[in-house]
DNA sequence: GTCTATAGCCAGATAGAC
DNA sequence: GTCTATCTGGCTATAGAC
């Protein structure tokens, strides 16, 4: 094993106990395990838990940041980035299912270190969207609505049922094969219905 | 200071604490400096960490049930529902707005333990009202969909923003003051729209 | 680079005086 | 019931052999 192997290992390993388990639920000695390899190692390559934890968010986040840029910084029509984003955004959050719950624990956990985080790294930027809405409904093709409250719906109604999960399994008594069902469902369900509840 | 007394003291603190921290993040410790008492009398009224969060989940579910009721078991035309649960639990979480992220959290992280608590405590049951949706739909009221997608979307458009506030102020450049004024705002918006994207 | 052994600390829990 | 003092175990982190 050489040193570009067992970096990316570790990496691999905590990214896998970190986003089930969180920061404070975390033991070194579970992310050596699922690495198999030495927790002496983990502090070779990553010094101490904070900065283990920190590359974790990070690589969290710029996976993250891609799915967003598809509703944020593209040349499409409204309509059809809406279609493109949910759709492509749960494929994406069903196979990383702990990546919202996990982004957004931690920053609720750790709002300090993630607001210096961003300020050096660069954020999705959603002013350009925003301002497209804003001339559609100049336009008269979108109701009247606040464009942030617009987002916001759009985001909620894409992300929130994979934070939820476990709570909505076990609110509406939803299995997990009917949750994968209900899933894939959503991808062209949330569009359509979004699209014809924004449309004047 | 008498027993009950000290006791709601203990409670009062555990939940401000476990509530921003969450299980593993909270030291008993800060519970005590909390209450203003001493550590050891959280052992003695509560035996041990693990029984005083309990105390915290069961208390914050059973804080939540009843306006999750509004929707699920009351007796009102659906509008009138809709209306009625997004205004009022949106009121409800501005009071207590840690609440809805400890929940969606811990119970990600301790499903074995919330399954076994609500086994022998019940839960809020959404049949009747996923049954008069499907009337509805026969009726030819709301447009054809799945009900439990309906219930879904309506549960993220009103919950997610309180679960994800730190996301979102950051990824919309969002202020405390601006959140709030959008919050109020959605107290109607939602329902509005919402009722307009599913009446056929 | 990788391992074993261990230092050192911190948090949960208890003993026992009052 | 309430407090101080302390035990105990577990966890992060390091020292040092190989």
């Amino acid at each position: 094993m050489q040193t570009q192997n067992t970096e990316q290992l570790i990496l691999n390993a905590a990214i896998s106990i970190f986003q089930k388990k969180g920061m404070a639920g975390t033991r070194m000695q579970e992310i050596a395990d699922e690495a198999n390899i030495n927790k002496a190692m983990l502090h070779y390559y990553y010094r101490n838990k904070q900065q283990l934890f920190e590359a974790v968010f990070m690589q969290a986040f710029q996976k993250l940041a891609p799915q967003l840029n598809l509703i944020f910084a593209s040349e499409m029509g409204v309509n059809e980035k809406i279609r493109k984003f949910t759709a492509s955004y749960i494929d994406f959050i069903l196979e990383n299912p702990y990546l919202p719950g996990f982004i957004v624990q931690e920053l609720n956990y750790n709002p300090e270190f993630v607001l210096k985080f961003m300020s050096h790294k660069g954020k999705p930027d959603p002013t350009s969207f925003l301002t497209q809405i804003e001339e559609e409904i100049k336009a008269g093709n979108i109701k009247k609505m606040p464009p942030k409250q617009l987002l916001l719906n759009l985001l909620s109604l894409t992300i929130f049922p994979f934070v939820g999960e476990m709570m909505l399994k076990v609110l509406m008594d939803i299995s997990d094969s009917e949750f994968q069902n209900m899933m894939e469902e959503r991808k062209t369900l949330i569009a359509e219905h979004f699209i014809n509840s924004i449309s004047s």
